[in-house]
DNA sequence: TGATTGCCTTGATCAGGATCAAATGAAAGG
DNA sequence: CCTTTCATTTGATCCTGATCAAGGCAATCA
């Protein structure tokens, strides 16, 4: 039951829900003309690989809807996830020609594509994408680098809970400041994806879920559904700081 | 016996030696000279902390001789480093004036700060130099996610392979390309940094050294004197495949 | 010269999470 | 309805690396 993935993305940067997060985002009217000329829709169905490491990749992308993780594998197997997308994040690196992850869709996923060479273009001749995409990636950063502290440091229930938190707070924050009451939202990760994010095994990340849900931290509802009854609670079984965000 | 930092640090951008790597290495000359107006070198002594996270931040950086470490603190005392940052690095964000790290020399530092009001309004009227840290951004980006990598999935044994390959190849390959033969090169880590760089504890660190010692992987001449007979039996332990580097 | 200090090593024991193995549950399809 | 498949849970056991505790070795200093 695969639509036509024109008829479901949008066909105009006007209409795009990532307009004002993209890399797009501080372009004006006739840069985004440009963008139009050079973009073309890719979608996904969940599971779906959307380039291979050591793939030639001729175009850059926005996540427009749906998430995607890139991963990297060892040759015996081991995997650890080193980026997790979500809508508005940026794919591809100007200048490189070769993907160095796996990029996967973790749930249905639809792309808004450049072609390398012209957005490379683009970039070289306006500064509006470019400047915006070095506050993504000095964001991007800094989350990476939150998420070393995880790997390097955090208990496999620390880590558990912080990335509970960072996808509840994800999912709220869209909608609203973090209010008091009790928040919920859908797990778009498999027990295994979690396990590939956080450095578990899949068992360890069952385990400790079923802890939380025993200490009356998290419960889970129906398949795939997290309601977080007190969020400061959660926030607690981070291992962060109090407020856990970070100022600019 | 510290001299004055003036004396030591080149005053002028022509003599730097990180000139042609670091944030101004696109700049031409209107641009340099610009750039010596609103900078200053600052000299730091081997374990003296250079900024406290939390700490106001009125200045952007480049490494320019030495080693510092940026690392981030739980309450309960449990420290990650999150960067390791060599000659031609730059510390700071342009925008933000608070520090989300502690930055330690790790080594006696030479850094070169600019003040950072006038290094934004730079970046901000001249392509140069944001051009230069979006591509230094995105390779600190790569650089953390294969860290991301070691710190969730290798053993003890192939962490610290991966580090003596890291500092291996990045001490020799500024001199010439990896050749055959055995290199050697001051490690300028102590056992605790090194375990605060790959998420273990230094007793782990000291037993998986010597390990490495006792299998003929390295030895351990003088205090803090590293020889690697053949890369290339390290390489092997890093887990890391083949070639182990990263093509653009 | 002896004391102090910082860094590193070594040993003994413990525990958190991995591994191996099997059972359960839920959705999809014939 | 039964089968298949995939995700998840649960149990038993093992092992890597953490923890606790001394001891050694150099360099520095009184």
């Amino acid at each position: 039951m695969s639509l036509n993935p024109l008829k479901l993305a949008p066909q105009d940067c006007g209409d795009c829900p990532i307009r004002h997060r993209a890399v797009c985002s501080r372009c004006d009217g006739p840069e985004l003309a440009r963008l139009e000329e050079m973009k073309y829709y890719r979608s996904f169905e969940a599971g779906q690989n959307v380039v291979w490491s050591g793939d030639r990749m001729d175009f850059v992308a926005s996540v427009v809807s749906g998430i995607a993780s890139m991963t990297q594998t060892m040759e015996d197997g081991r995997r650890q996830m080193v980026g997790l997308l979500l809508p508005s994040d940026f794919v591809g690196r100007p200048g490189r020609a070769v993907a160095p992850y796996d990029v996967t869709a973790t749930t249905d996923l639809v792309m808004c594509c450049f072609r390398r060479k012209p957005f490379e273009d683009m970039m070289a001749t306006t500064p509006h994408v470019a400047q915006r995409l070095l506050e993504m990636t000095l964001d991007e950063l800094d989350a990476a680098r939150e998420w070393m502290l995880l790997l390097g440091r955090k208990t496999a229930r620390e880590k558990i809970a912080s990335l509970l938190a960072i996808l509840a707070r994800r999912d709220t924050g869209l909608k609203a400041k973090a209010a008091k009451g009790p928040i919920s939202f859908d797990l778009p990760l498999t027990r295994e994806e979690m396990a590939d994010y956080l450095g578990l095994t899949l068992e360890t990340v069952s385990r400790q879920m079923n802890a939380l849900k025993r200490d009356g931290v998290v419960e889970l509802a129906e398949r795939r559904r997290i309601i977080v009854p007190d969020f400061d609670r959660l926030a607690e079984e981070t291992g962060d700081d109090a407020d856990g965000g970070f100022l600019s």
